[in-house]
DNA sequence: AAACGACACAACCGCCGCCAG
DNA sequence: GCTGGCGGCGGTTGTGTCGTT
């Protein structure tokens, strides 16, 4: 099915100059903004249309770098356990504020937590839901549909629909992750360890039937933590700013200098090279011109490696 | 094999704050 | 002080994929 925009996009054929394309990005495309953040930095977005390098709106640019060619991102990857907790407790601090908890997560957009909080919230949904119309409406033994598992949650939660709540079972499905996920005081972020838990007063709370409320324990009101008691540094857009230096791209040292993260002191890596990961499908053609400077193993598609590990990084 | 549902992901939209003129 | 442009952010929607029935 063609969405409006794409047919717009067929009609312009990306020939006029004041047409505005939108939809899916081309290589082509990618190319080209690739290099104007190579020579300009990633900024003005909006000089990209201006001149007539592509006919996309500056914010379609920026959200194009930010979410999907800017380095280190961890493209296609799913949330670990550790990320999925970091989260989960963050949500818990600061509310929907998806930039900032990326910030916490090398390597993840605030689209990228934005959309593994959406899922969840509707896995979760969908399984109060299940669980209070299961109770209300049949006996435990008539509700199979209800308790159909999909490609994810095939080992699922298996609702103990007899007492009108979901089972401790119920939330601590591995396989979904869906287990409530108290504040961890031994998280292995240290540094989240000294947030004190507590909702934002506009916090998206869940309703939870009645009965549920025991199997979501409230978070302990408390003050705001200072900012400064978060201590480790925030990787991605803290290191936009630096490609502004012309000298930025001369910058990094060869890997072979790094330290992996979480193994010695100043975990450097994830400090100094943000940004240059290429995401898969980006290595082939002239844009491995944009990254041949860079170490090959920079580049390594194995998102897992330790490289880009959600370990704390502590500025030294 | 087809239909369906759930999910992940990409991208757009609207609002807001900042800042230069 | 006002205004328009720009960038950042959160919410939402559209689409493709995959597992189940």
């Amino acid at each position: 099915m063609k969405t409006c925009s794409q047919s717009a996009v067929e009609r312009g054929g990306g020939s006029h100059r004041d047409e505005i394309r939108k939809g899916p990005w081309k290589a082509e495309e990618d190319e080209v903004l690739l290099n104007h953040v190579r020579r300009y930095g990633p900024r003005d977005w909006s000089s990209i249309r201006s001149k007539g390098l592509l006919q996309r709106t500056g914010k379609s640019c920026r959200l194009r770098w930010v979410n999907k060619l800017r380095p280190n991102l961890k493209n296609g990857c799913k949330f670990t356990q550790e990320e999925e907790r970091i989260v989960i407790e963050l949500q818990a601090q600061f509310g929907n504020k998806w930039a900032r908890i990326a910030s916490y997560l090398p390597g993840r957009t605030d689209n990228d937590v934005k959309n593994f909080w959406s899922s969840r919230q509707k896995r979760l949904a969908r399984i109060l839901q299940t669980s209070s119309s299961a109770a209300s409406s049949a006996p435990a033994s008539s509700s199979k549909s209800h308790l159909r598992s999909t490609k994810r949650d095939s080992s699922a939660p298996v609702m103990n629909i007899s007492r009108n709540v979901p089972s401790a079972e119920i939330l601590k499905v591995s396989s979904l992750r869906e287990e409530w996920i108290p504040p961890n005081p031994q998280c292995s972020l240290p540094e989240l360890q000294n947030i004190p838990q507590h909702l934002p007063e506009n916090h998206n709370h869940l309703v939870f039937p009645s009965g549920c409320q025991e199997l979501f324990p409230p978070i302990p009101q408390a003050p705001p933590p200072p900012q400064s008691g978060i201590s480790f540094i925030p990787g991605g857009y803290d290191f936009l700013g630096r490609l502004e230096d012309s000298n930025f791209f001369n910058a990094f040292e060869p890997i072979e200098t790094v330290t992996g993260i979480g193994e010695a002191p100043g975990n450097q890596f994830s400090e100094e090279l943000p940004f240059f990961e290429v995401s898969a499908g980006f290595r082939s053609g002239s844009l491995d011109t944009f990254f041949d400077d860079f170490p090959a193993d920079m580049f390594d598609d194995n998102v897992d490696s330790p490289a880009i590990s959600a370990s704390p990084r502590r500025s030294s």
